[in-house]
DNA sequence: TGTAGTGTGTTATAGTATAACATGTCAAGT
DNA sequence: ACTTGACATGTTATACTATAACACACTACA
């Protein structure tokens, strides 16, 4: 199997959940987004770009139907299919998640590098995280390959509370929402 | 950790992908829901029991509507809150999974053990089992843990190809829809 | 025989997603 | 420059998934 921690970044959790500069938290990724899709010969046209720097705002996941809001606020198109595309593409390429107990986006805080994400979700605060998958995806592949499977792609969604909101109390939801901490 | 294999069948793979006694499969489920529910005091009503009988027809998953027009045909509502209620109820007494990638729901097939399972979906002919999911459970609650995050439900879905659609080429999909070996 | 709880049926609507087609844009090749 | 073809966007329309809210029926039990 591909060690993966010998790139910089890998293996560590990222910062969904903690404190942190959040402007250059989201530059780096949309430069490193930028990076990748030129070395890809790939697009990042504006509503592409738009699309990624919305899901980028906040370490949230986005509904489709919010993103289509923002932009078409912003001029673009205000037909479902145009927030539908950016997304499928970012997906496609691995800049975007979607978190299907959300029917919702989130952009990929470990771009380049080859993950099986697993998601945390965090049922209070609703930040999303990416947590280092790969012991996970481990896990799973040795019960598929019992069974004769063959893994393809998989998903892998938590939810629960966030450090920031489990010492909050545990009644904590929807209802008493509250700002995720150091989260934009 | 809870050692639920002292369980006669438990930590076993199930049979989705096998070939087997369906009718025996089916019935024996059948049983083991109707023994619990009146273990734990809940009603097995006409409309709930048809609709499991209709989950546990095939190791496939069904939408809520394609589970509602089988119930309107027989005389149920024809109104998609029948289905959907009897639907959350199994999953709620834990005789049903929802399937989120496939918008769809699917039988338990181990009623009764504590499991946070993990499922494989087969692509090319749609079955869906459940793998062994404690091995995948114990290294997604470490991760979560090294992040400070306090996991309450997960799901675990796997899509690729099972052992008798793998053989018969990967190239496989809904388009050559195939059913699956031994399978209702 | 009320009455509280639960379950079912129904109307209506909200939320999510995609098919299909028209238009525009850009770069490569002539 | 012009054509062509691929890609991207915009738009219309519709399909699919899910739930809120209310009305009625059934059951258990005081």
């Amino acid at each position: 199997m591909h060690d993966h921690r010998d790139r910089p970044d890998c293996g560590q959790p990222d910062l969904a959940f903690a404190p942190h500069d959040h402007a250059r938290c989201a530059d780096d990724l949309m430069a490193l987004a930028e990076a990748q899709l030129v070395k890809g010969g790939q697009r990042l046209t504006p509503v592409r770009r738009r699309t990624l720097q919305i899901l980028l705002e906040s370490h949230r996941a986005m509904g489709a139907y919010d993103v289509l809001e923002r932009l078409a606020a912003e001029g673009f198109g205000n037909q479902p299919p145009v927030a539908y595309r950016a997304l499928e593409f970012l997906e496609d390429q691995g800049l975007a998640h979607r978190i299907r107990r959300l029917n919702a986006f989130t952009a990929c805080m470990h771009p380049g590098e080859i993950h099986a994400p697993a998601f945390l979700i965090c049922r209070a605060c609703h930040a999303v995280a990416e947590a280092p998958g790969s012991t996970v995806g481990e896990a799973l592949s040795i019960a598929a390959q019992a069974m004769g499977f063959t893994i393809e792609r998989s998903t892998v969604e938590a939810l629960g509370l966030c450090p920031g909101c489990s010492g909050a109390g545990p009644d904590a939801d929807g209802a008493t929402l509250q700002a995720p901490r150091g989260v934009a």
